[in-house]
DNA sequence: CGCCAGGTTGAAGCGCTTCAACGTCTGTGG
DNA sequence: CCACAGACGTTGAAGCGCTTCAACCTGGCG
């Protein structure tokens, strides 16, 4: 079970930037697998983040609290996907994010310190951080693109074409939150333009 | 002159990452020093950024043209900071985002293939080009975090707080453009906020 | 002087938010 | 087995703050 695990977080990987054995003999001692169930907090608030998640089965979510207590999603992630406070993870300082699971969750985790070891010690494993940030800036990037030049409903129309399976696996009110906006918004949106199909 | 505007790089470069003159050395004869006149592109609209521009004198702004052919602001820089198309520079395609100097400006930049050669040969410029990655990715988070939970008025406040120095340098309209606003929305918030102050 | 860009101000409109009520479904306990 | 509670989604009404279009003021510059 956990060899068929790693081997596909190994096809993953290799995905990012292919590796020889050697790296990634060198790094699979550092992964563990790590179980949440559904509605269990992966990250809680205000806690550090130590590890990077790659979701192996099931999916999360991770999402601000504004000062009034309300939940502001980020991202919404499923298997094959990798979810982390990436910030509190490079710099080890309180999160500004909790991620959560919505489905009973399995990830491969590495964590901080041990990537860091692989870090001193191999050029890949360094190539392969420089692409993980890399990704997580683009992510980071079309969210900016996306909030700053479209309307929700375009946000909305987008995700429906880019990320359809959003809208079998997670409820209304978090994919609202996701757009950035309120779930009566939503709904009207989605009444609308049903209505002027 | 150009000795002592590469020592200039050298210093905010060791802030990043300390090198050693050998890292220094490997990377110095890659640095070029550019000269852009005030409103002269830097990035002209559908070109692929081929540079990191580490600017050492004068200002710069990053910005989209959405299809209205409205412009939207991404960033201003000035000295000691840098500016590119992150992604076009990757993945070396077409920049979706244009860069204009403000003022005439002085950089020292960085070519693609030149920085992939570091890459290829050093750890060290590996780190670097992972903690420049890292570094984008969090203004790019700042940015929509200011997005997804600040009103126009909260982000103009804090832009005041904490970059009083844009007020100085750049007119308003470039201002309002950089909070996500139109010109007419600061100039209103801003005469509510001195009518209540 | 007259033009133009940058900034302000006015009026109208739109789409979001908020508060509130209500329907529906699901799960749980009497 | 039914009744109720709670979560989720929808709908209505009111309000607010942004946008848009437009007019106008000001200062800099040919």
């Amino acid at each position: 079970m956990i060899d068929q695990i790693m081997e596909s977080l190994k096809e993953s990987l290799n995905q990012v930037l292919p590796m020889t054995d050697k790296n990634w003999n060198e790094a699979s001692p550092y992964f563990q697998a790590l179980h949440f169930a559904s509605n269990e907090m992966i990250l809680p608030e205000g806690a550090t983040c130590e590890f990077i998640h790659f979701i192996h089965k099931g999916s999360a979510r991770s999402y601000y609290l504004d000062m009034d207590l309300k939940e502001v999603n980020l991202l919404l992630c499923r298997e094959g996907e990798f979810i982390t406070d990436y910030e509190s993870f490079l710099y080890q300082k309180p999160a500004s994010l909790c991620i959560e699971a919505l489905e009973n969750v399995t990830t491969i985790s590495l964590h901080k310190k041990d990537l860091e070891q692989l870090y001193k010690k191999s050029l890949y494993w360094n190539q392969f951080g420089r692409m993980m940030a890399e990704r997580i800036f683009i992510n980071s990037k079309r969210r900016t693109e996306n909030m700053l030049f479209l309307t929700p409903e375009e946000r909305y129309l987008k995700l429906i074409e880019q990320h359809p399976h959003f809208f079998q696996r997670f409820p209304l009110k978090h994919i609202a939150s996701y757009l950035g906006i309120t779930p009566q918004s939503l709904s009207r949106i989605r009444a609308r333009l049903t209505k002027s199909n």
